[in-house]
DNA sequence: CAAATATGTGAAAACGTTTACAAAATTATT
DNA sequence: AATAATTTTGTAAACGTTTTCACATATTTG
């Protein structure tokens, strides 16, 4: 930088300002550091500059996992809007644990970002002291069930799960199983898994049973469906907190010639590419995959833009698919 | 820090030094200085350390895309294993664009990254220049068909399409298709296609037929399965570069009454979690999925360990999994 | 026991920006 | 035309570390 500010005969300080408010600078000192700039080939140490200035131009990430297409789809949209802006991206996952959340975001504080992001409602004491205490926006995505800390970006889990409830009692299904995901303790599954209960419960004969899977697989679903059948014979409705389990079940159930949706309906949650495309096709609620991490990213830009901009809460509901298994 | 010396007693450098190489301060200045900081809950800024150092505590990692299980499982052992080591992970996806990739190895480079991950062997002129100039560690990953800047993990993907291929001809398959994808431009996909072509043609009286799906899903599966069936319908064996369109195509095939693997053979690549629960289980090559982000990451921390220590090839090889789609 | 070597510590100079403040140049006002 | 207000520019002080160099102390060696 000082090269470019000797050779265009000006302060490193105009350089500086060319740079990051183009518009405070006449327009022929301007145009003259940008040319020499340009044929030095020049760019900025963003590190220097984090130091220097108030923030860096890192956004941190916090996912519970990435192997997981919600999550990598989210990570993928805040990426392709906010790296083309100049910012990186920092990414961590904790699986659900918030000792590790509270881990990566002391780390991601440190480098005081320009923004962090982070999955859900629901973190340790420590992590909301953290969160609140810093001085750039906050987004909490993913959920809605919860005291925003800045900014809430997402939709109601719980309602997921009443509504894929109504749906099967309104169909007359009465013998109900809700499968949740059993060692791994992820808020929005059990948000899903209460609103489907209480959804079915508030309707007079119907009986709900809780199973729980090892894991949110297609393998799990299959193991999950062997033992409802052997359990609760009766069953002739299941609701999966995901669609991989789901279609589990489906494939189990046809192996064991139990006809989807005639003997036993099957709703999923999550639409995932490959849900439409199994036979029967899928019932499912689709949750606001894409919309998420762009709404985050422009949220976020349109906050840098103007930084005494309010923090908000932005329900971007969900929506029931109804195709053939239920 | 200047307030942990004071307290201590000591030099900004010698608290430097306590964080960094803890072995060249006697034991009881350590101690007094661990303590304090302790006390003062400090710890250090990593902007600052950056601007300082050689290197900052942040690695880039470049993927094509964070949708699809490979490469987000690999981002998941990077971050599993090198987060906990006190690095950072930047990253970022391209969608196999060699431009919007040089534009991220960029931005990147300008961090002074400990470390740049990149994925497979094809990159613009600027961006091989950009990588050989960096003076860190550059890892290529998820590919080998290639010659190395510095670091290849992977395994070769013409290989695995020959391997492919050859378990086709085996069983007396001649009527070959294989899936590509159409306007993706994948190199690995690429990779397996030519490995199976010429393997195929290799052995005498077969034919192979290329069709190419709009893009990676099980829905793009059913539907090339469609054109498929009426464009070729003596085909006897379909290999496709991915689970999902593998799927696809076997779900097709039995809405169609085509038997799967009777009266047609049906191989996919990655065995994905739900590959093995499709019924027919889908017969496929599997790639060392979760290895490589492992490798990767303890072939880093060595590195940095030891800074002088060699790039090199790391061969992880592939395998057949064969199951009942062929 | 002196000289040579190794080890531990501190002072101060980077690292490359941003930004408060002051000074200069321009424009508007009377 | 002189003054006031505004805009543009430059100076210099941060930002919080790491690292080089020199110095003092402790250890080894002949």
């Amino acid at each position: 930088m000082s090269e470019v500010a000797q050779l265009a005969g000006v302060s490193l300080a105009t350089v500086s300002r060319v740079i990051n408010s183009p518009g405070s600078v006449s327009a022929s000192l301007r145009s003259k550091v940008e040319e020499v700039s340009e044929r030095l080939g020049y760019s900025p140490n963003p590190i220097a500059g984090s130091l220097s200035g108030a923030h860096s131009p890192l956004i941190g990430v916090i996912v519970p996992t990435m192997t997981n297409a919600f999550f990598s789809t989210t990570l993928e949209s805040l990426s392709g809007v906010l790296e083309p802006a100049g910012y990186q991206l920092m990414v961590g996952f904790h699986e659900y644990d918030e000792d590790r959340e509270e881990a990566i975001v002391a780390a991601y504080a440190a480098w005081r970002p320009a923004a962090l992001v982070v999955t859900g409602v629901n973190h340790s004491r420590n992590t909301v002291s953290m969160l609140s205490s810093l001085d750039c926006p906050v987004v909490e995505m993913w959920d809605i069930d919860g005291r925003p800390l800045d900014t809430l970006i997402g939709y109601s889990n719980f309602d997921a799960g009443k509504v894929a409830a109504a749906h099967l009692t309104k169909a007359g299904r009465r013998n109900l199983v809700c499968v949740n995901v059993g060692p791994i303790r992820d808020p929005r599954a059990q948000a899903r898994s209460d609103g489907f209960c209480s959804e079915a419960l508030s309707v007079a004969g119907t009986t709900v049973k809780k199973f729980y899977a090892a894991n949110r697989g297609v393998g799990d679903g299959t193991a999950v469906m062997r033992t409802i059948i052997t359990d609760f014979p009766e069953v002739d409705a299941v609701f999966c907190i995901g669609d991989p389990l789901a279609m589990g079940v489906i494939f189990e159930a046809q192996r064991q010639g139990i006809g989807v949706p005639d003997d036993l309906a099957v709703v999923g949650f999550g639409d995932l590419e490959a849900s439409a495309h199994v036979t029967p096709a899928l019932t499912t609620v689709r949750p606001p995959h894409d919309q998420i991490g762009k709404t985050v990213a422009e949220h976020l830009l349109s906050r840098f833009d103007d930084p005494d901009r309010e923090g908000e809460v932005v329900n971007l509901g969900f929506r029931m698919v109804i195709r053939e298994s239920a």
